[in-house]
DNA sequence: ACAAAAGTGTTTTCATTACACCCATGG
DNA sequence: CCATGGGTGTAATGAAAACACTTTTGT
């Protein structure tokens, strides 16, 4: 509420936004981190993020850090949880809203902020050990995604404009971690209506030309049942 | 994150927790609202909620808001959503995590705080004017509400220890706003096999008794496709 | 010619939906 | 005896799952 209780312990916090940002390479689901350079944790690996400011919603400050980590604004991105430990960040009373976003990886433009002593991309199911809670909050936003993804479209935010249907099946059996079979994902999915035929076809590997498709609209589609 | 900018401009925030907390009164989703006894707001309605506190986090907080506002404990309770306007509050910069609960109509025991003129329940598509955003947040737990029924048991979290299966479709066909087949639904229902049967019944209603179920066990369970 | 992935239909299985009448009680 | 909700089964429909071979290319 708006601060009901006027004789209530009012106490100061900071507010951050912690990002963890997905893609995927090589059919494997990974997430952006950033060495810290400074203390706490200096030298651990993080998720990024950074401070609220005074005429931000925390959606905002996402999206500003989303800008600044990895280059980039269009994409799926959506407010996940509020950590809230008392004792998670080791200077005070920190609450972060962590948010996660969607990303292809061809428009991914990794850049270690000032810090930040390298950042990089890890599979979801590789990670290094990471600094506060960000452990926790990864695990969380692997969970969300994989159910998020059987009643939405919104894996396709994964995807670059042009792209092959195996392609999106790749994405699917990685997330789900199980294989599914080509006739009937293909089925389901042309028949959703959601994509258009491109003329091209991706050409130059030693096998058959696949055909390229892209979305009719990119707008994020909620189904009772996707998959 | 933990305050990864070191140069990020730091700002001071108030933490509340505003609590959505729902009913079932005759077969109608109600959410508990009090009247707010000073300003901003004075006298108007708003959900019941409070600052979190200094070695809290906001789901203890949650926790303690609910037993003070509506003398209950157990029940089904998540955090829904950080709101974080800039100037949500016309008192200065409160985010507010604000959470759900789901609680038996037969355990609800409201009470107007001191800072509450009244406090009472309304239907969830019959509400007074609110403060704040409240209007909002009500409108999202709503919605939230209504998707979780539809893969998981957390509506049985309205229901008393025994209840008929009838009351369970009550509560569905009111929050869902439709009639459902009655044969088709407890067919689903009692496949699920979630539900035990007491010997009693409910009598003394002009009508054929009523078999009295209870959970055999209290778990949230969580389905792909729940009905 | 061969390796590697693309592409393509039919049948079976299972879950959901539609649908109507008798039952037990209190008044 | 009657009004009220309680209680019950079967058939039709539609979606998902299972399943194997041919095509096209680069090397």
């Amino acid at each position: 509420m708006g601060t009901k209780r006027m004789n209530g312990k009012r106490q100061d916090f900071s507010l951050t936004v912690d990002m963890v940002i997905f893609t995927v390479v090589d059919d494997t689901l990974n997430v952006l981190l950033v060495k810290r350079k400074y203390e706490p944790f200096a030298g651990i690996w993080a998720l990024p993020g950074g401070f609220v400011e005074e005429d931000e919603t925390p959606r905002e400050a996402a999206e500003r850090e989303l800008l600044e980590e990895a280059g980039l604004s269009a994409s799926y991105l959506e407010q996940l949880y509020t950590f809230g430990e008392p004792r998670r960040d080791p200077r005070g009373r920190v609450v972060s809203v962590a948010h996660f976003a969607l990303v292809p990886a061809s428009q991914l433009k990794i850049r270690a902020g000032d810090d930040a002593a390298d950042a990089r991309l890890f599979p979801v199911h590789n990670l290094p050990k990471l600094a506060f809670d960000h452990k926790d909050i990864i695990a969380y936003a692997v969970t969300r995604v994989g159910n998020k993804i059987q009643y939405t479209n919104v894996v396709w935010s994964l995807l670059p404009p042009a792209f092959t249907l195996s392609d999106i099946q790749a994405i699917y059996e990685s997330i789900w971690g199980k294989k599914v079979d080509k006739r009937n994902f293909r089925k389901k999915l042309l028949s959703l209506g959601l994509l258009k035929p491109l003329s091209r076809e991706r050409t130059g590997l030693r096998q058959r030309p696949a055909k390229l498709y892209a979305f009719k609209t990119k707008q994020f589609v909620e189904l009772r049942r996707f998959f």
